[in-house]
DNA sequence: CCCACTGTTGCGGTTCACGCAACGTGCTGT
DNA sequence: ACAGCACGTTGCGTGAACCGCAACAGTGGG
């Protein structure tokens, strides 16, 4: 996951890119010194400083405690907020979602695609928390979530051929790591309309997912039921997966 | 709330500093273009392309539509996730905020004093969710809102000084705009440990708020239930603030 | 069909951001 | 307790990088 190799673009303007950076550091380990960030970046620390105290003064970042080191601050929560809420999709499922997860009783996850990831971008939760968990802002594999399989198997050519070209990351003993069998598996996605992992990303976790589609019938996000295999079996997978694709079609209609 | 008015910062980044403002503007507006980002910020729309270009290459932002105007990206999402997360204020609240709603059946929020402003960070929906919106991310007013009221009773001095020196905004006609008047409803928070507010922020909505402390009895954020005055009555205030406080002290209880 | 407007790119000048080194401070180890 | 160390922050000078200009390309409207 290092971040400096990005496609060609143009020409990045340093300083920012370099902002940008470190809260992606930040976010990725928590606390961090300046001079560890410096080292990350291949910068001097006196550079890092300045970096931090400018996103500081910006509420970007905030000093952990007295003791100079650094964090993601609030202001990024406002801006998330915001933009979360710009992002229709997510104003579009909030309801649907919520009703979801209070008629289940297990946790509801809207996820997009983001550069070969699966990224959850709003949760409802369900009222049996087991383990209450925080799934916004993770970025999840594709081939081994039900939300993953469901964007994979709706998403442009260009998106199964960047992941045809790089090994399947095993997750639990489960997981599918054989390109081919994966193709079979999101053929059968397609077929019957909605995805399903068993214990493919963490062992005695089980989800499934329906596509969220527009008007003109793209799929732009997945909404996702999660939950110990022990309550969510895959005997209920048919019925849970029919509510799922209603909620989701509603979901979709409400789409501009 | 224009942005820059800061304290006597060092010396900024000048292009984070810009960069960090694009972010906000974005927040603030949704859907802009360059030109206009580039007249708000007094610079050439070229300075604005670059630095925009820089930020969509690391998922900040993200280009709404072929059409060449910009919106936040989910690139901020994943970092607030993980960022919220990171407030320890917020994990610890997660669980016992959870409960309270599917208890009440009310919006639970949790809120943080962010620069003369309340700010949510956490939320957790009720089951009876009338008109399903999102806090998160939303910056109140202190002095019209239960969580304001209690963050800012418990504040350090110089708050309050800061706030006395400005008119008080008037949101609804109860709204306290009378400074003495607001120095003795802090004094009752103070005095009985909860706040709460009667359609002064929107009218027919209440909320009622507790403090959350820390093991050494620094208030660090506020727990506020919100709902329609016809569903959440002045008469329920003082049971629903009990359980309310029960709940803060929960969660601070289990604060590092 | 052309015009007005948008956002994106070479290019050169100059500002501005970086690296260096010194400073102050808090922690640690013996 | 003292010294040593590592950390984050701050002047200062220089060079590189960022900004403004202007020309280019694409699109919607008249």
């Amino acid at each position: 996951m290092r971040n400096d190799d990005k496609e060609p673009l143009v020409q990045p303007v340093q300083s920012v890119d370099r902002a940008a950076q470190i809260l992606e550091i930040l976010a990725r380990r928590g606390e961090v010194g300046v001079t560890e960030i410096g080292a990350d970046l291949g910068v001097h620390k006196s550079t890092a400083s300045r970096l931090l105290a400018t996103l500081e003064g910006r509420g970007l970042v905030e000093q952990a405690r007295a003791r100079g080191t650094y964090r993601l601050g609030v202001g990024l929560i406002r801006l998330a907020g915001t933009g979360a809420a710009q992002l229709d999709v997510v104003q579009a499922a909030r309801q649907v979602c919520a009703e979801l997860a209070a008629d289940l009783g297990e946790t509801v996850n809207v996820a997009v695609l983001d550069e070969g990831a699966a990224m959850n971008v709003s949760q409802a939760r369900g009222s049996a928390a087991v383990a209450v968990q925080n799934w916004v802002g993770r970025r999840t594999p594709l081939h081994a979530t039900s939300s993953g399989k469901v964007l994979l198997a709706y998403a442009p050519d260009d998106v199964r051929r960047d992941l045809a070209g790089q090994p399947l990351a095993r997750c639990t003993p489960a997981t599918i790591t054989d390109h081919r069998a994966l193709a079979a598996e999101l053929a059968a996605v397609r077929a019957r309309g909605w995805g399903a992992t068993e214990g493919e990303l963490e062992v005695g976790l089980n989800g499934v997912a329906a596509p969220v589609r527009t008007a003109a019938g793209e799929v732009v996000a997945a909404l996702s039921v999660s939950g110990p295999a022990y309550r969510l079996g895959a005997d209920r997978f048919p019925a849970v997966a029919e509510q799922l694709v209603a909620a989701a079609t509603e979901a979709g209609a409400l789409l501009g």
